[in-house]
This record gives C-alpha cells, sequence and structure tokens, in this order.
RNA sequence: GCGGGUGUGGUGGAAUUGGUAGACACGCCAGACUUAGGAUCUGGUGCAGCGAUGCGUGGGGGUUCGAGUCCCUUCACCCGCACCA
C-alpha cells in the first residue's frame, strides 16, 4: 500500500475540523499552556515558504504540549487594518473590507493545508468592529488616566482632579507635557472648564499635541520616514517638507523605566533586549541653563559629561529652536536663515545618516558660562534634533568627537580639561582614566568625583540638577488614513470628548474616496455621515452639526499597531461583547509562554504592546505586567534567485558559463522557470514575459544554464516559493518537516526545493515500516533489546531537542530511529506506536493515518508523550578512541566496566599500540573513562 | 559612527561539561532492477596523494595530554538604528 500524502492529510484535516480537535476551554484541571505566533498582515500576495516557519514551530510546540498533558492555548487571526489594502482601494476603487476578506481567505486556504492546530473559533480580525470596539475601549481608559510618579503607576484621572482641588498641582508628581505651569488650588478654582480640560490634556496618557511630521503637498500625506529618497517621496518624486501638525500621542515615555526594568524578568533573546534598551536609551547627567547675553532668556542643555563643563567652548541649538529668530544677530540673519531654509528641506533621517557633512551658522549671540561667566558662541547645526532632549548642546570639544570635529572645522577654540592628555589630533573620551584640570573647583577630580560635585554645585547654585533623561519619545497615534480604528472622539469647540463606552463600537465610515480630500483633511474628510449627536448618541450626517448638540468626529484613524497591541489577550475571551476579556480567562491564561515571530518587531510592535500591558496591569486588568513569558526570533528564509545574463544592448542571453565572453547585464527571473540542475525552460520564459518572446539564447552543451543567488526571499526578486506547490506534490508532512530540517529556526538559510526529496523519502520510508506490501504488518510480539534501544534513544533526544527548540536534530533523529528499525525489521507495535506520538508534532497527517490503522479511535493528539527510560540505553561495553599525542589511530572495545587502571595496562599491551610507538617510551597516558585514551610521546 | 549576529566539505547543517570533526540530508560517482526514470535499492564521497601519510572548523597567536568549543588578536559578510549630546 502506498503513501498517499494527498488522501491522508485532507483527511485528516477535515476530521481536525469537524471535531474541534484542537479547541482550547477554560474549565479544566490541566496545567496551561499558551503558544502565540506573531499576527499575521494577510497580504495580497499568499504565503510564501519563508511565512510559515515560525507557524510550524509553535505548531510542534503547541502539540507536544498537549501530549505531555497541557490545556493549550493556540490561535490564529489577522491584523487586517493596513496600507497596502488602502493603496489598492485607491487605485482600484474596491472597498478594502472587500479586498482584505479575500486575502485573508486565501491565508485561511494556505494555512489550513499545512495543518496547524490552531483554535480558529478564537480567530480576530483587527478590522472586525467587535475586535476594535476593544481597541477604542482601550484608548478611552488611556484618556481617562494619567501617570502618578510617586505611586509609579496609572491612575484615574479623577484622582488628578481631586489633587487640583486639594492644593494644586504643587504636589502633582506626574508624567506631563513639559510647560505645565504651576497653579495653586485657588487658580484652579478659577480656571474655567474649557482651561480646566486643556490643562488635563496634557497630564492624560493619551493626548494631542503637535507633532512635526513629514509632509507630503501633492500627495496631501504624511510620509514614513523610509518613504523620503533624497529628500523627496518615493512615490511620484514630490517634495517633502517638515510641517507640524496635531496628532493624539502615546505618553508611552512614562513607563520607559519600568519598560527597561521589566526586561530583566521576560526570556527574551538578548539581541532584541539590546534593542529596546537602546532604543529607550536611559542616560543620567545633568540638566544645565546657560544664561544669553544681552537677554532674559535661558538655553537649557542636558549633559551626560557635566563634568566636562569647564571645557564648553560654544553651543549648538537645533535649527529649529525657538530662541534662535530672537539671539541671532542682524549681521548673521540672512546667513542663519538659508541654514534653516536648508535643514527643513532635510528629513530627520537625512539628517542623521550624514555622519560626515560638518554644518552650521554662527548666531552671532553668546551665552555666559554659568560658571566661569565667560561668553560663549552660540550655533546652530542640523546635528543637533529638536526632537532629542532640549534640542541643545554645551559643545565640549575636548572630550567629544563631534563637537571636535565642529570646532576644528570652524575654528573654535578647543580648550584642554583632561591632564596629562594629548587633543590634538582627537577629542579624549575615555571616562575611566579622566583627571580633570583648568576647571576651577573640580581641578585632580576623577569623572565621578567631578560628576558629584558639579551637580551638587549646580543644585546649590540654582542653575542645574541631576537627571535622568531617556530618548524614548511619545508615540504619535494618528494616522491620516481611512482603512484603520476610527477615535471614539469628537470635539465640542476643539476640545476632544469621549464617546462612552456603551456606544462602541463606532463604526469605520462609508467614503467615496479613499484619499485626503482637496483641503488636505484625512480620508475620513470625505465621509458625509461622520457627526456625533450627544442627543441620540449616534453617528449622524454632517449636515446637522450645529456645534450645539450634534459635533464632528476626529477624521484620523488610528495606527497599524493599536490593534495588535492587546490581541493576545483578546484571543482569550474573543467573543465577549461585555468586557474586553473576563476575569476568568485572565485569570486562567495568564500570558502568552511562549511567543515566536520576526526581530524586525523589536522596537515597534513588542515595545507598545509592553506598554499597553503594564498600563493594564495599573488598571487592574491583568494580572502581570509582561505579555509574554518567554519570545523567541525565527530566522528569515532567502531565496535563490535565478539570473540570466543578457548581452548588453541586446536582446540575446548566454548561458552561465559563456558570460565571459561577452559583456553582460544581470537579470532575474522566476525562480519556477528553472529546474533542478538549474536550467533554464526556455520556451516558459518567452511565455512569461514579453520582452522575452523574440529573445535569441546562446546554450552550453544544447542548455542553457542559470546562475543563482542567494537574498531575501520576495516576490520582487522572482524568487518566492509557493508553499502550495509543495503541499500538492510532496505533503504537508514533508513541508512541515523540511522546514524544521533547514536548519536552526534562529537563523536565517536559504531555501532550496530540491532538499525536499530527503525529508518525502523518509516519510515513505516511516510508512513501509508500517507495511508489507498491501498488508498492515505490525504486530504485538515483544521487541528486541536493539530495537528498545532504538526507541528510547530517539525518545530522549526528541525531548531534549523540542525543550531547546531545536527542531532541526530531531528530525534528522526521526531519520536514523527509522533507518535502524528498517535495518532491524522491527514490526513491533510496542515500538512503532510510541514512534508515531514522537513524530506526530512534526508530520501530524501521517502520525495519525497510522495510529487509526494500529486500532486507535481517538486522535493521536491526546495521546500521552512516551516517557524515556534509562536501562534500555544501558551499555555493557565501550568503543574507546585510542590517540597518540590527540591524535586518534584506532578503536578498540572494552568492557564499560573497566577500571582506569585495567583500561591503561590493556591498552599499552595491545599490539596497534606498540606499532604505533614503534619502540619509544610515553611520557604520559591519559585515561578518561568511558570517553577515550590518549598516549603522549 | 553605534548596536547585534554569522563564519565548519560542492550545498543545508551536526558535534552534551574541552574528548573519534563532518551525524542526518542534498548533490555527485559507481552498480543493481527496469522499455524508461526526476521511481526504488546497494556501495562510495572533507582536501592532497598510487600509497604510507600529511593537511583540515575565516586568518594569526595562546592555554591544554587534547580546542570547532576557552583566552587574545585580526579579517570578511549579514541585519538593525532615532548622530542621543
Amino acid at each position: 500500500m502506498q503513501y498517499k500524502h494527498q488522501e491522508i492529510e485532507k483527511k485528516w484535516q477535515e476530521y481536525w475540523a469537524n471535531n474541534q480537535t484542537f479547541k482550547a476551554s477554560e474549565d479544566d484541571d490541566k496545567p496551561k499552556y499558551y503558544v502565540l505566533d506573531m499576527f499575521p498582515y494577510p497580504s495580497g500576495a499568499g504565503l510564501h515558504v519563508g511565512h510559515p516557519l515560525g507557524y510550524i514551530a509553535t505548531d510542534i510546540y503547541a502539540r507536544y504540549k498537549r501530549h505531555k498533558g497541557f490545556q493549550v492555548l493556540h490561535p490564529q487571526g489577522y491584523d487586517s487594518f493596513g496600507l497596502p489594502a488602502e493603496q489598492y482601494a485607491i487605485q482600484t476603487g474596491q472597498h478594502p473590507a472587500k479586498t482584505t476578506e479575500e486575502n485573508i481567505a486565501t491565508y485561511r486556504r494556505q494555512l489550513d493545508q499545512i495543518g496547524f492546530s490552531f483554535d480558529w473559533s478564537r480567530e480576530v480580525r483587527t478590522s472586525n468592529p467587535e475586535y476594535y470596539k476593544w481597541t477604542q475601549w482601550i484608548f478611552i481608559q488611556l484618556f481617562n488616566s494619567w501617570y502618578n510618579k510617586d505611586t509609579d503607576k496609572a491612575e484615574a484621572i479623577s484622582s488628578l482632579i481631586t489633587k487640583f482641588e486639594a492644593s494644586g498641582n504643587y504636589e502633582v508628581n506626574a508624567a506631563c507635557n513639559d510647560g505645565v505651569g504651576s497653579f495653586t488650588v485657588e487658580d484652579w478654582n478659577s480656571f474655567s472648564d474649557d482651561k480646566k480640560q486643556k490643562i488635563l490634556l496634557q497630564y492624560r496618557l493619551t493626548f494631542l499635541s503637535e507633532t512635526e511630521v513629514n509632509w507630503c503637498p501633492a500627495l496631501g500625506t504624511v510620509l514614513a520616514n523610509d518613504e523620503i529618497v533624497n529628500g523627496v517621496s518615493e512615490r511620484g518624486g514630490h517634495p517633502v517638507i517638515r510641517k507640524k501638525m496635531t496628532q493624539w500621542s502615546m505618553r508611552i515615555s512614562a513607563y520607559a523605566q519600568r519598560l527597561l526594568d521589566g526586561l530583566h524578568t521576560i526570556d527574551w533573546p538578548q539581541p532584541l533586549k539590546d534593542a529596546q534598551t537602546n532604543w529607550i536609551g536611559r542616560s543620567q547627567g545633568a540638566m544645565v541653563s546657560f544664561k544669553v547675553d544681552g537677554y532674559d532668556d535661558n538655553i537649557e542643555v542636558f549633559t551626560t559629561r557635566p563634568d566636562t563643563i569647564f571645557g564648553v567652548s560654544f553651543m549648538t541649538l537645533a535649527p529649529e529652536h525657538e530662541l534662535v529668530a530672537k539671539i541671532t544677530t542682524t549681521k548673521q540673519k540672512a546667513a542663519v536663515e538659508a541654514y534653516i531654509d536648508a535643514t527643513a528641506k532635510r528629513s530627520e533621517r537625512d539628517r542623521m545618516a550624514d555622519v560626515k557633512t560638518i554644518s552650521g551658522v554662527f548666531t552671532g549671540a553668546y551665552a555666559i558660562h554659568p560658571f566661569s561667566g565667560e561668553k560663549v558662541q552660540i550655533w546652530i547645526g542640523d546635528y543637533v534634533l529638536a526632537s532629542y532632549g532640549t534640542g541643545a548642546v554645551m559643545a565640549v570639544p575636548c572630550g567629544d568627537q563631534r563637537d571636535y570635529d565642529f570646532a576644528k572645522h570652524f575654528g573654535i577654540e578647543i580648550p584642554n580639561i583632561f591632564e596629562g592628555v594629548d587633543i590634538s589630533d582627537e577629542a579624549y573620551t575615555d571616562k575611566e582614566k579622566t583627571v580633570i584640570t583648568n576647571s576651577d573647583f573640580l581641578n585632580g577630580l576623577s569623572y565621578k568625583k567631578a560628576m558629584k560635585t558639579v551637580i551638587n554645585e549646580l543644585e546649590q547654585q540654582g542653575i542645574g540638577y541631576g537627571k535622568i533623561n531617556y530618548r524614548l519619545r511619545d508615540a504619535v497615534f494618528s494616522r491620516q488614513r481611512y482603512w484603520g480604528e476610527p477615535f471614539p472622539v469628537y470635539y465640542v469647540d476643539g476640545m476632544p470628548q469621549m464617546i462612552s463606552d456603551e456606544h462602541l463600537p463606532i463604526v469605520l465610515p462609508q467614503v467615496e474616496k479613499y484619499l485626503p480630500t482637496e483641503d488636505g483633511r484625512p480620508p475620513l474628510g470625505n465621509a458625509e455621515v461622520w457627526a456625533w449627536d450627544t442627543r441620540i448618541n449616534k453617528v449622524v450626517e454632517n449636515i446637522k452639526i450645529d456645534h450645539k448638540t450634534v459635533f464632528p468626529l476626529e477624521l484620523n484613524t488610528m495606527p497599524g499597531w493599536a490593534g495588535s497591541s492587546q490581541y493576545f489577550n483578546r484571543y482569550m475571551d474573543p467573543r465577549n461583547t461585555k468586557e474586553i476579556f473576563s476575569k476568568e480567562a485572565i485569570e486562567y491564561w495568564q500570558q502568552v509562554d511562549l511567543y515566536i515571530g520576526g526581530s524586525e518587531h523589536a522596537t515597534g510592535h513588542l515595545l507598545y504592546a509592553r506598554f499597553w500591558q503594564k498600563f493594564m496591569f495599573d488598571k487592574g486588568l491583568v494580572p502581570v505586567d509582561e505579555f509574554a513569558k518567554k519570545l523567541l526570533n525565527q530566522g528569515m528564509i532567502l531565496g535563490t534567485s535565478a539570473i540570466i545574463h543578457r548581452v548588453s544592448g541586446t536582446n540575446q542571453y548566454v548561458s552561465k558559463r559563456l558570460k565571459e565572453n561577452h559583456e553582460t547585464d544581470k537579470l532575474r527571473v522566476d525562480v519556477k522557470l528553472i529546474n533542478s540542475s538549474d536550467e533554464l525552460d526556455i520556451e516558459a520564459l518567452k511565455n512569461w514575459q514579453p520582452q522575452f518572446s523574440d529573445a535569441e539564447f546562446i546554450l552550453e552543451d544544447d542548455r542553457f544554464i542559470v546562475g543563482r543567488e542567494v537574498e531575501k526571499m520576495s516576490k520582487r526578486w522572482f524568487n518566492v516559493v509557493n508553499p502550495d506547490d509543495i503541499c500538492e506534490e510532496y505533503g504537508a508532512d514533508a513541508l512541515r518537516l523540511f522546514e524544521m530540517f533547514l536548519g536552526p529556526l534562529e537563523q536565517s538559510k536559504p531555501w532550496k526545493t530540491s532538499g525536499i526529496s530527503g525529508v518525502y523519502s523518509f516519510l515513505k520510508k516511516l510508512w513501509k515500516l508500517y507495511h508489507n506490501g498491501d498488508i498492515f504488518k505490525v504486530v504485538d510480539v515483544a521487541p528486541t533489546k536493539d530495537e528498545l534501544k532504538t526507541l528510547h534513544k530517539t525518545i530522549k533526544k526528541v525531548e531534549e531537542d523540542i525543550e531547546n527548540f531545536s527542531f532541526n536534530t530531531s528530525v534528522s533523529t526521526f531519520m536514523i530511529a527509522v533507518n535502524e528499525l528498517t535495518a532491524q525489521k522491527c514490526c513491533k507495535r510496542a515500538i512503532l506506536e510510541p514512534l508515531l506520538v514522537l513524530i506526530s508534532p512534526y508530520a501530524p497527517h501521517i502520525a495519525e493515518e497510522l495510529w487509526e490503522k494500529l486500532g486507535n479511535t481517538s486522535s493521536i493528539s491526546t495521546a500521552a508523550f512516551p516517557v524515556f527510560e534509562e536501562k534500555f540505553l544501558v551499555e555493557t561495553s565501550k568503543k574507546y578512541p585510542i590517540s597518540f599525542n590527540g591524535k586518534t589511530r584506532f578503536m578498540l572495545e572494552l568492557p564499560s566496566d573497566m577500571s582506569q587502571e585495567a583500561i591503561e595496562k590493556t591498552v599499552m599491551a595491545h599490539e596497534k599500540t606498540q606499532a604505533q610507538l614503534q619502540g619509544r617510551i610515553p611520557k604520559k597516558v591519559i585515561v578518561v573513562p568511558g570517553r577515550i585514551v590518549n598516549i603522549v610521546g
């Protein structure tokens, strides 16, 4: 009887669906385990073989945990809001909901055919109103909260109002906007409601603020840094300018320290933790205030090296700094303005990428050194960013290379304040060896002592203070897009008002066009029914807006990361219409135990999700403040692109080894046109794209050979391999085994379909082990010692491998086991039945089929994992490698229990030893019982 | 510039506390069975050499009886980044 993967796989996929085999529940006594994949975006291109890599790994782990007696939650869903669907809608006029629906159907079909053990009854989609209702709900919770630094947690905004009513804001220690002035109780009570709301807005965890964005007037939209190339938009090449816009922001900076501290409590990859640590960027230093000569204004700077304050020889402001216009002298005005204009045209990324060019302009103004009283020049330079710190730097050229280069370039003085150090070539940045000199009261001090002393002095004199700074910025939460979550917000006299929880969800309105409006409002500005009626609490036509009872709704939508910041909790109770999730569900599932996905999410999704989780923890909604206990990054699967060589300037193509005779250009062609010997199907190529229909080909040995190059698997390089084709030809079990067999999960590795025949023939050998021709041949006969040994060493190895996420080595282990059992002609149930359970997480369909043939009536997924027993592996003898000066010369089999002395005696007496020594007397004989013998000399 | 990662046969990769380098596969070579083979089976396959043997885990140095593994140094490639004051 033949192994027919198509029949078997279809049969069991239907069985699992019909029996809801993998449905998770909360109501039993088993320990729980929650395995999650990072949320997929259902793109129109469907899956390629790189996508399921992580899903296969989690599926193996989930199935293994079920065998180990756990109640496993292994859900899947779609991060279905996003830009590609919107772009497609702009081009074709089709509603993004429709194309998203179609894409999801494709994804689902592809996922199903790989045999994943997902609990599909819990599927969520971020673009579904029943789901985004809760995204909106969390937004409202954030709006109604402030961060109390004294209790170090988020609290209800009502507690802040209580404090204001008791003692103004003097006693309040909050994370809030810069520049919130002080006020007393009397002040507070005298404020208008409107003013009170404005003040409160500066404390809320989500708040409106002016943010600089990359605005493209021609496209009428805001662009991300990577959508801008050389200062113009990637699409269309239109100019882009920096523009201030009022947008919603999230006060993630309030959580900076807790986000850092939490990293020590979670089992995540160190590189990922490093990325987050750098992103949060904690630095310890001081705020120092410099007076501007001739003005009442001060320039505030943050510095990590206040110990070098006597080395300051100039200051640099960001060109956008608010004081620039005021303090620039008439003489310098033209130069400064020209520089500011030039800077405005550069994107932030441009400014940062360009390390080589040193540019800046003197403002003509001077600051007063707070200690020495000397005048220092004030410059502007685009290497200082307005968005970081105070947008101003005290420049210490002798201690900072960038300041040093700037000073050298513009001929500014470089005073040396380090003892015994030569700074004629470069700045001196070694903190540990620093001894300060030429610095008044800091002379002779080390870095550490000088830091303490100077901060003390700054605080004494009231011109500065010690401060911990984070580079983490508050996250902009508004997008000028259509296909995202609408905000549950309407505006009364320009002040945002939240819609009450009970009226959620606020459903995305219909629009005629998905582009921004002609006057530059976001796409929702096109909606005709997008106003809030406060009498009936419903969305009504815009024409009813009277600013008395009917008000305009927010036109922005939420960003992509909104929906993915809470989905892992929603999976615990996805159909709940009353709460985001029930207390029982969250108490049972707690948090994700294993989360697998790509490392590209390190500082986006994974940081925002941790932030929301901590907020929800503060609100008492979740029992733990980290959502994922363990996380793994799967590596990328690389494609093997096919390269053909075109003779330059012609439509003639030359086979790989003949290309040296010509001047050629490289062209990528679809890998589907190439066979396993790198030979091109010329006829197929001619039909592939019209440009090849009349092409000529120069062959070698009657064949056309292509070059191969390994690079990222992507539709754009025509090197994608579709899992549908693999499942059709080799089956899902072969695909699953092969993806794991490629190499360690976390490494990136090239895909070569030709290798799949190895795992496919393994499956056929496995099948044959249970069959003799057409007869199923498994019998109930006691197994031999050798058979038991094979089984138990396999159990041991596979269990260790799964626990260590070393899935590639367990595939080899299965191959070895099947090879050995085939050689032993094993057909004993006591061996072949447990073997199936070992294999079933990896190749579940064939395992189910053979399991059923063995007479079992329930799914193998519920079978217990076989228990390893050491006794079957006990050896009576050991083959020792006998080495001379570290090089193995021959093997010698000796009893396992032989003593060290006896081993030495036996080995030395052996004729081969004598032959190796040729009469020499060894200096030393090393015997490691159970391991090795090494004869030295 | 900063941060992180990876270097082992023709290819993907294996190697537990330092203890037989190259498991398991792909590919290749030879053979068997076949009308045929992109099926199946058997054997071989790190490199050089007829061989004895020598050389081999990016390069150089070190520790050790013994190093892919530990230490120092150096090179190459890949990924991420918000010049972070």
